[in-house]
RNA sequence: GCUCUCGUGGCGGAAUCGGUAGACGCGCUAGAUUCAGGAUCUAGUGGGGAGACCCGUGGAGGUUCGAAUCCUCUCGAGAGCACCA
């Protein structure tokens, strides 16, 4: 093997023994030794991995990088740093490689943690390890549980929109069907993602991944628990207002969200020659086109469809109705321009003219949206359009769009038409004024409405917290808190039982509890954890509460007016809105019953993009484009692979694996290690003799504070690609002189300590044991951070640009303070200038001071 | 289909406010040193041209003394949502 350009295998391994031994990254909590009140706060979160048996890829280090880089730099800036580390360790995956090999899930679990921990370690993060948390572990499980009882125990109070205890509404002689019809976490009976295969159920974001591995999944009602997050809906679009979260991940969580304004109106359904009149509710945003409803849809599953359909039109709904229940809500929002439907034989009476028009039953409309039904405007919506052309349907049109334009079919907004009373009337005006008209006769009402669903919380698994719930004769009541942690007891067989129950069920013993309660053999999703680590983590070994009222208002303390705790959050995209949702909805709960301190868990929130593999494709091992960092570690060393990842590009953006930059970068500190060191005759390193206890030269000054200044800068805007292409400007500068003061060396070293610590650490005790505490500390990682001097940055000439015309002609030397009218004169007095000037007439002469002069002439 | 993000050398990328396009790194070329080099150092490196110069930030227009940057249209890539009434 080739030898190395610098002993990073013997330096790397020395200064993580050393942060280990002497403890340099643990934080004190206040009242803790070692806490100075006087301190500023900082906390600094990692999306905690899912510890696979893979172990790490080079995107775990990326964001990991990024935030250890702040970290370092805002410990050397006086500030108490909170920067912890844990697993998300609860899972499908270890579950299925259990299931397959026969070993407790606990036991690869905790393989694979010791595997990342050994690795994580390895790239020199400055984790507080005390703090590391595991959602498996009794202690974290018991927390989770509690946490699921605050939700258990509470309801969402409209009029303050804040959740409240039910034990309030109890107090009021509310009974106990009508408190469990409110609780924040509630069972019912929902169509779920049944998987045969893996023996549960699935959120809807898992069952394409799942399927794709050849697992069958079908829709079916069960009795599920869920989280009444709906309630939520309207704070979680507000209140992200004022976080620092990009602006595209907030607009992912509006869209998830989807909140929709419109109307509910009531249409009168009947069998044709039938006696009976139902009420059928549908929503609209588009009230004001009530006057060109031309039929009625109802969703397949829509319980009024028994009743409206005629004899005659029995046969052919009820086939219809099996063959879309066969499909699953995939199958039935694919892109698929055909619509389908039948007619019931049945008739709505418009509320507003009274006329009849016909009742349909289509799949194109779901019943988990609105009421399940729609009035159908084919004049005005591509939908009902092309449903109206296929079965021949009348079409009214009651908007006039604006212009000459009259298309088939016209969604936007314009004038009412053929619409009574709504005549003339623009679309906003005409919506308020219909609106106002279904209040006023009992026909509707404003509405608004949420494409989000409640958070169908219950898997059939074994690898999961299980509920702290137990069931007596039919009714759920909590299990009281001193039983917490419950546990899953250790079975032998933790197979999926292929029914509902799950495999908690096989456990007879476990589940009796008492004389007649049963517990709930249902457990918790993998998110259950991730929606509340960063609390633990502020005081992750306390055992009363999930964490001190002290701590966490400290950590999570948010700054002036701001709403949030977390003061940095670095995580890829894949989370932006399930984790990052379900964690917002969990924190304003805690924070609605007075548990934690502010009303949003991440103030700012950062993604980073993608590394691909070195073919510019996504890393898979089906490509083998898969880049290891244990490998990149062994050839080029921790502190290489960090600054690498940092130099690529910007954090937040896709960019490619490339093996020659890692050269790159690792022979820049190669270079900076040799502005200290140079090889012997023997090949042995020896300190330079280059390097001495000297005054620095004003240009030695003017690079370092200009490196100063720049990395400064550039860390606290997270540019980290151009802070350190300024060090290497600065190391290529240093590398010239001779002799190199020590001082100024020592401070390039101190601005690389974030990004390359062990070699700035190694560098730095050698320039210390030299050059002694008066030009080199002793200790970097708390050592106050470089602050550059202006007066060192100060030219006594600068060059500026002239231009003629815009293009660029010559160049002048100047004083900075040289006046304008100077600068117009030496510009004009310039020869390569008069050569362009000849037989032109200046017009204009544009100074920007310090810059550039532009002759504009004609 | 809709929404968002992004198009700059051979490659990754710089250009923080509308003011010298291409910092820094990779790669490439030439040279020095060396028994040797996958080590190190020096110089060069957007395209065209002998040259003064000309062209150049996906394309076409526009605003401006001046545009990679702002506006309009258009093409392309990626991500998300996808019958949401």
């Amino acid at each position: 093997m080739a030898r190395h350009r610098y002993p990073f295998e013997t330096i790397e391994p020395k200064w993580q023994a050393r942060w280990d031994e002497e403890q340099t990254f643990t934080t004190p909590n206040p009242g803790d030794a070692g806490f100075d009140p006087a301190k500023p706060k900082y906390y600094c979160l990692d999306m905690f991995p899912y510890p696979s048996g893979a172990g790490l890829h080079v995107g775990h280090p990326e964001g990991y990088t990024a935030t250890d880089i702040i970290c370092r730099y805002k410990r050397m800036k006086g500030f108490h740093v909170l920067h912890p580390m844990g697993w998300d360790a609860f899972g499908l995956p270890a579950e299925q490689y259990a299931i397959k090999t026969g070993q407790h899930p606990r036991v690869t679990t905790e393989q694979n943690v010791n595997n990342f921990r050994a690795q994580l370690k390895r790239l020199g993060f400055s984790y507080d390890w005390q703090r590391e948390v595991n959602t498996t572990d009794p202690d974290y499980v018991r927390w989770t549980q509690w946490i699921f009882l605050q939700l258990y125990h509470a309801y969402f109070d409209e009029a303050t929109q804040r959740a409240r205890p039910v034990a309030e509404l109890a107090a009021r002689g509310w009974t106990r069907e009508q408190i469990d019809a409110v609780r924040l976490a509630f069972v019912a009976e929902v169509p779920v993602n049944w998987s045969p295969d893996l023996g549960t159920v699935l959120a809807n974001e898992e069952v394409e991944e799942w399927k794709a591995k050849g697992n069958k999944v079908e829709r079916r009602p069960l009795r599920q628990w869920n989280l009444r997050i709906t309630a939520y809906a309207q704070r979680l679009i507000d209140e992200l207002e004022d976080l620092d979260w990009p602006e595209s991940i907030k607009l992912l969580q509006r869209n998830w969200i989807g909140r929709s304004e419109g109307a509910e109106v009531t249409f009168l359904v009947k069998r044709q020659g039938g006696r009976k009149e139902h009420e059928v509710t549908v929503f609209t945003t588009r009230p004001d086109t009530l006057f060109g409803a031309t039929y009625l849809v109802l969703a397949p599953e829509h319980p009024l469809v028994d009743e409206v359909t005629t004899q005659a039109q029995k046969e052919s709904v009820a086939a219809y109705r099996r063959e879309t229940a066969a499909k699953s809500d995939m199958d039935r929002t694919e892109a698929t321009p055909k619509k389908t439907g039948v007619a019931t034989g049945g008739y709505a009476i418009n509320p507003v003219n009274g006329t009849r028009i016909p009742v349909w039953v289509a799949d194109y409309v779901l019943m988990s949206y609105g009421s399940g039904a729609i009035m159908a405007v084919p004049a005005h919506d591509e939908r009902d359009f092309a449903f109206a052309q296929q079965f021949d349907l009348p079409i009214i049109e009651v908007v006039q769009p604006p212009g000459d334009v009259s298309g088939s079919c016209y969604a936007g907004a314009g004038v009412a038409k053929a619409s009574g009373f709504l005549d003339g009337l623009p679309t906003a005006k005409a919506k308020e004024l219909i609106i106002a008209w279904l209040e006023a006769h009992g026909k509707g009402r404003r509405k608004i409405h949420y494409k989000l669903r409640d958070w169908l919380f219950s898997r059939q698994r074994y690898w999961g917290e299980p509920f702290p719930i137990l069931w007596k004769d039919g009714v759920h009541e909590a299990l009281p808190e001193a039983e917490l942690p419950l546990l899953a007891p250790d079975l032998d067989d933790f197979k999926p039982t292929g029914s509902p129950e799950g495999p908690l069920s096989k456990a007879t013993d476990w589940i009796r509890h008492g004389k007649k309660a049963r517990r709930e053999t249902n457990t918790m999703p993998q998110w259950a954890g991730s929606c509340w680590y960063y609390l633990r983590y502020t005081d992750a070994r306390n055992q009363q509460r999930f964490a001190g009222a002290s701590a966490e208002s400290y950590w999570m303390g948010a700054g002036s007016g701001k709403p949030g705790g977390v003061d940095l959050y670095v995580g890829g995209t894949e989370h932006a809105v399930l984790h990052l949702l379900y964690a917002r909805f969990w924190h304003k709960v805690l924070h609605d019953l007075g548990h934690v301190s502010t009303r949003e868990p991440f103030q700012k929130l950062v993604n980073q993009g993608l590394i691909l593999g070195e073919d510019g494709q996504k890393m898979s091992k089906s490509r083998g484009n898969v880049v290891n960092p244990d490998d990149v570690v062994a050839e080029f060393g921790a502190d290489s692979l960090r600054l690498f990842e940092m130099f690529m590009g910007p954090l937040e953006q896709v960019k490619p694996w490339s093996t020659k930059g890692v050269e790159g970068v690792n022979r820049f500190l190669a270079k900076v290690w040799r502005l200290v060191m140079e090889e012997d005759q023997e090949g042995r390193w020896v300190p330079s003799p280059s390097i001495a206890d000297v005054p620095p030269t004003k240009m030695q000054l003017k690079i370092l504070h200009q490196t100063i200044k720049k990395v400064t800068g550039d860390i606290e805007s997270m540019s980290f690609n151009t802070a350190i292409s300024q060090m290497m400007v600065c190391t290529n500068e240093l590398a010239k002189e001779d002799p190199r003061p020590a001082s100024v060396v020592a401070t390039l070293v101190q601005l690389l300590n974030p990004f390359a610590p062990h070699l700035a650490d190694e560098v730095n005790e050698i320039l210390h044991e030299r050059f002694g505490e008066s030009v080199v500390p002793a200790n970097l990682a708390y050592h106050p951070w470089p602050e550059h001097d202006e007066a060192c940055l100060v030219e006594d000439e600068i060059e500026m640009v002239v231009q003629v015309n815009g293009k660029l002609r010559d160049r002048i030397r100047v004083a900075p303070d040289c006046p304008q009218k100077t600068c117009e004169e030496l510009a004009l007095a310039c020869e390569g200038i008069k050569k362009h000037l000849d037989g032109l007439t200046i017009r204009k002469v544009i100074v920007v001071p310090k810059k550039l002069i532009n002759i504009v002439a004609n």
